[in-house]
DNA sequence: TTAAATACGATAAATTTAGTCCTATTTATG
DNA sequence: CATAAATAGGACTAAATTTATCGTATTTAA
């Protein structure tokens, strides 16, 4: 449940290896294929699709391989997210195909969850990819978890406007 | 990406219905399935999943069905989804089986994940099933999007302690 | 005694995800 | 200019997960 594919996580890991080589060579695929011992030529697709997203920069021919096309403070979890694996949708009506949802016109959460996957997009769009790699040596520490619960949950569920 | 499951809907359609039921019979999962157009034998696994999480209350026999066994302000999304689909786990090696995780090794998101992890839970924690009954008639205001950004953003990675 | 209901294991069908294969194109280098 | 290393990408296969069904047992009001 809410598993993140292994094509996000092999996105994940490729742009944080890639920003390692911000000023030396472009990397190429196969070099983080064997170094994070990634299927070459899923990584590759992925790559690629996030060239096409304008996450990452290409250069062909030999010596060829990525580059970051903005810095890490640029991009955030919900771009890649939305990148290799398109819109996130916690629901099939969110997606657009509710006539393929034998409740929706009964459905009584419906709007609950738009609201739901709302607060969920500013979530991972507040995690940009500088914050995985600052915090990829640091703990969270459980104890802080209860005030950090009680300030979320003012965020969520506004109160009605209009 | 991020899709609810059928049976997480399922359970959150239902617990809505039952509550709305709270002083009269227990509703059967029959009633529920033709009201909101469930497969039977579906929804009365998933109905039975919730009672042995204390999440449902139910009575056997000709007249029996299921009540709910706490208040919906009590019931929690993140305590629906881990009864219905088991543990939360945004990667495999936050689920346990890291071993069969070829990345394992050499990963450098790992740690980063858990505490996103640790975030989104409390994020599904602090939604209650009273919530998605009190918004399932109003309107997400989208210009108040940026300040709940803001906010947000500051909750999540957290500065290092210790 | 009957019928309506929950309980639950086993299995099948459908869908999605993960991975592979193959071919084309680009380009540094000898 | 030939070669080899690299990206680009479509088509396909395999694996895993999700969704749904089947069958049987048990409970209980009427
Ligand atoms: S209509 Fe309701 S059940 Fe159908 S996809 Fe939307 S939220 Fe889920
Ligand atoms: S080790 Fe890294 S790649 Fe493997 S499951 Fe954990 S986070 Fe994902």
């Amino acid at each position: 449940m809410l598993r993140l594919s292994k094509k996000i996580e092999y996105a994940l890991i490729s742009i944080l290896e890639v920003e390692k080589h911000a000023n030396l060579e472009p990397v190429s695929a196969k070099f983080i294929s064997r170094r994070y011992n990634i299927p070459g030529e899923l990584l590759g697709k992925v790559l690629q699709t996030l060239v096409r997203n304008n996450i990452l920069n290409s250069v062909q021919g030999v010596k060829g391989g990525y580059a970051l096309s903005r810095s890490l403070g640029e991009i955030s979890m919900l771009d890649v997210m939305e990148a290799i694996d398109g819109p996130v949708a916690l629901t099939a009506c969110i997606d657009g195909d509710f006539n393929n949802c034998d409740q929706y016109p009964s459905c009584n959460i419906r709007v609950s969850m738009e609201v739901v996957q709302n607060d969920l997009e500013i979530f991972f769009a507040g995690i940009s990819m500088q914050d995985l790699k600052t915090k990829s040596n640091n703990i969270f520490i459980i104890s802080e978890m209860d005030k950090l619960k009680s300030a979320n949950k003012k965020n969520l569920f506004r109160e009605k406007i209009n």
